[in-house]
DNA sequence: GTCTATATAAGGATAGAC
DNA sequence: GTCTATCCTTATATAGAC
């Protein structure tokens, strides 16, 4: 692995466990064992190199949602193996967790990449929704985006109420309560 | 307003804002207007304050809850109201937001507050959903526990996906996705 | 109780040698 | 491309005057 890329790959660790402001450059060189010419060789500084990060991490998470939600099975059953799709509760997500981070909400620029990667997953859920519907899954009173954005909201709200309680159950328990309203009778 | 409750409000304000890690004590001392020194009298340090402030923003968000939950109307209404509530949105959750800060994590005590802030907001909830069950409002299969753990992470998902598309429209899906699919038929 | 030094470390970046 | 040296600012805290 290039400097380079160990450089991104320490950022994103760190963006992951810390946040965007708990992030020093100094902490990126120590774990990537690089020194401090070699960051400002690559990137033109903190907000770069975080920038390449975020990108990376957000592609990584989108192409991870489209495979699941683009497996086999009914709509409700897509969205059942998103539900309950293998997850690092305790630490969150590692793209949802930017939003939380004052820097990152009042750039233009480190927070388009977690709009986008959010968005796409919202309108991918929306458009199965929208499947189940028409092959009567689900009532035709719900809307697609709606019932997507609920999805999506469960899913980061989930890792919200885990690591307040330091236990994965809250995720889990929001997880079932939504499948089990949305669950075809 | 006495100077030790100046600099609680103002840590309040800025941990709201910036988080922990993101808030200095010399940010809020210059927001509270006073020194170095009416900080570490009153306070032991950079914790002990942000406790401080913790605690009271913790109680103050309980104390709306309740008075939202416990107000009156059927379940179903009750928990619509909580849902519909007036919010700033795109602030986020003063309690939930602490969640991301790996240092309020990784401290039992500044966690405290937070973890027994939404889990009594949990069980409010989940009372309700009961009540609603008995009543023959909510299908009996559904999980008090488990749905009140879904109002609640979508409500704090939805602030996430509000902040990462900078509007507070996808706060508003998510939770007209979710009434949608608990209202009583 | 509050203020103004003062202190040590860390944050973030540049310069220039190799 | 990478390293070390250096720089200025901020973070967090202590000491001691008033």
């Amino acid at each position: 692995m290039s400097t380079s890329d160990r450089l991104i790959e320490s950022t994103r660790e760190l963006l992951w466990e810390r946040g965007y402001v708990g992030t020093s450059p100094k902490a990126i060189l120590e774990r990537a064992g690089a020194g401090q010419g070699s960051m400002y060789h690559h990137f033109k500084g903190k907000p770069d190199l975080a920038l390449a990060a975020i990108r990376r991490t957000a592609e990584e998470l989108r192409a991870g949602a489209e495979r699941v939600l683009g497996g086999p099975g009914t709509p409700y059953e897509r969205i059942e193996a998103y539900l309950l799709r293998e997850r690092d509760v305790l630490r969150g997500c590692p793209v949802g967790r930017l939003t939380m981070d004052p820097d990152v909400v009042a750039s233009e620029e480190l927070r388009a990449p977690v709009d986008e990667t959010l968005d796409a997953i919202r309108e991918l859920i929306a458009g199965i929704v929208e499947e189940g519907k028409e092959q009567g899954q689900f009532a035709p009173s719900l809307d697609g985006e709606e019932i997507a954005a609920t999805v999506l909201a469960t899913v980061q709200g989930g890792y919200v109420l885990a690591r307040a309680s330091g236990s994965p159950a809250a995720f889990d328990a929001g997880v079932r309560g939504l499948l089990s309203l949305l669950a075809p009778r």
